[in-house]
RNA sequence: GGGUUCGUAGCCUAGCCUGGUAGGGCGAUGGUCUCCAAAACCAUCGAUCGUCGGUUCAAAUCCGAUCGGGCCCA
């Protein structure tokens, strides 16, 4: 694989990601300026994750907020595949969607595929991803979602609700749609087959127009949603896309769940953040000292400058200093992930008591069946 | 229902024909080096060879049964 390839897909994404050449491959649209600064018109607010470009890319966002400037609200709904515990490039789409749904004042749907991983994940039983999402459900619940508008749909669960949608869907998709979108081979099982039928079904909960917040890596489940939405006499979602979270271990590839080693769990204490950060954080330091302080770090490959950038700094002054002095050479790579460090810690102090709290709120959350 | 193929450490895999209780790669861990990380180098851990039984002085290796996965045909 030469320097400027690399692979986005659902099941797989490697390499060192050109997003400006994604944008064109998959056929979305960058979110410009221009759009930028209608939604903070709107809002009154620009997320930094927005004016940082971790969310750059959409689908129809414009057309979504025509119809909110008409007076037609939207609804928000993203999801997670609940495989193992909550890491921290988790909660990027999470946070984001929050914030839309304070500003927007919308309903917001999570849904919780623990069908499909476990028809995906060889090793895993429907226990295992049944436990998994309701681990994933307390860290989702813990960010602070509005409970009188927020629901959590767990796939095995409220299944009659999400089934009549998903027939409509899936009598419109046919396997070689689904084998080209999804790399499906003969060994792939049925269950695998029918299921991003499942994952379209809440798009069309409400008679509304959707928005979904999402790494752009899941881009091509909606990819096949928005082809049949017409076909079935509904609106296509909107789609607003964000960056791959890079793992501690480095740039190339995103944060996975499964690798202990280069991923945060929501659950980490302040030591085993602090070990992980020290220990595996992938710096764009020098090789000493000497060197560092003379040439300066490259704070665009550093692990610990992007998750700075990408979620626990979000004041732009702040972050600016570091950069700056990072690639001065005035600030060590080691002086980097102390703050790093701190910060996390301090995220997850929070988080974690919110977390607890979510044990008693979980009910309320749970979307039931009619 | 018929056929075929596979099952060896967390993952991939050699060995099976020609029996003598396993070898490699990746990963992991530790060390050197570095302000850290990475890279590089050094070292270490890790496998009752799917399960049960049979043959044999001796079975991952041969035989039987069984469980599990894949594919083809019906």
């Amino acid at each position: 694989m030469s320097a400027d390839d690399f692979i986005v897909t659902p099941w797989h994404v490697e390499g060192d990601i050109d997003y400006d050449k994604l944008i064109k491959q998959f056929g979305t649209e960058k979110i410009s300026s221009e759009l930028l600064e209608r939604i903070k018109g709107i809002t009154g607010q620009d997320h930094f994750m927005l004016r940082r470009g971790i969310f750059f890319s959409h689908r129809e966002l414009n057309i979504i907020l025509d119809e909110y400037e008409k007076g037609n609200k939207f609804f928000l709904y993203t999801g997670r595949g609940p495989s193992g515990h909550t890491h921290i490039g988790h909660l990027v789409p999470w946070m984001f969607a929050k914030w839309l749904q304070e500003k927007f004042d919308v309903n917001m749907y999570f849904q919780l595929t623990d069908d499909e991983k476990f028809y995906s994940k060889p090793n895993l039983t429907l226990e295992d991803t049944k436990k998994f999402a309701y681990e994933n459900a307390l860290d989702f619940i813990a960010l602070g979602f509005n409970p009188e508008k927020t629901k959590i749909i767990i796939n095995t669960r409220n299944i009659q609700t999400l089934y009549p949608i998903a027939a409509q869907v899936a009598k419109k998709i046919n396997f070689s749609n689904t084998k080209a979108t999804f790399g499906f081979t003969n060994e792939t099982n049925l269950g695998m087959i029918f299921y991003t039928s499942l994952q379209s079904a809440p798009c069309f909960i409400e008679d509304k127009p959707v928005l979904i917040p999402l790494g752009v890596d899941q881009d091509p489940h909606f990819r096949l949603t928005r082809d049949i939405a017409p076909k079935i006499g509904k609106q296509k979602p909107a789609l607003i896309h964000n960056i791959m979270i890079p793992s501690l271990e480095g740039p190339g590839g995103k944060m996975s769940a499964s690798d202990e080693k280069s991923t945060i769990y929501t659950t980490d204490s302040p030591a085993e953040v602090k070990k992980k950060i020290n220990k595996h954080a992938f710096s764009g330091g020098q090789l000493d000292i000497e060197q560092h302080r003379k040439l300066g770090g490259n704070p665009d490959i550093d692990v610990s400058y992007q998750y700075l950038r990408i979620f626990f700094e979000p004041n732009d002054d702040k972050l600016k200093t570091i950069y700056e002095d990072y690639k001065s050479g005035k600030l060590l790579s080691g002086e980097l992930k102390a703050i790093l460090i701190e910060k996390i810690n301090a995220f997850l102090a929070i988080h974690q008591e919110n977390r607890e709290k979510a044990k008693n709120q979980i009910d309320q959350f749970l979307f039931e069946n009619k």
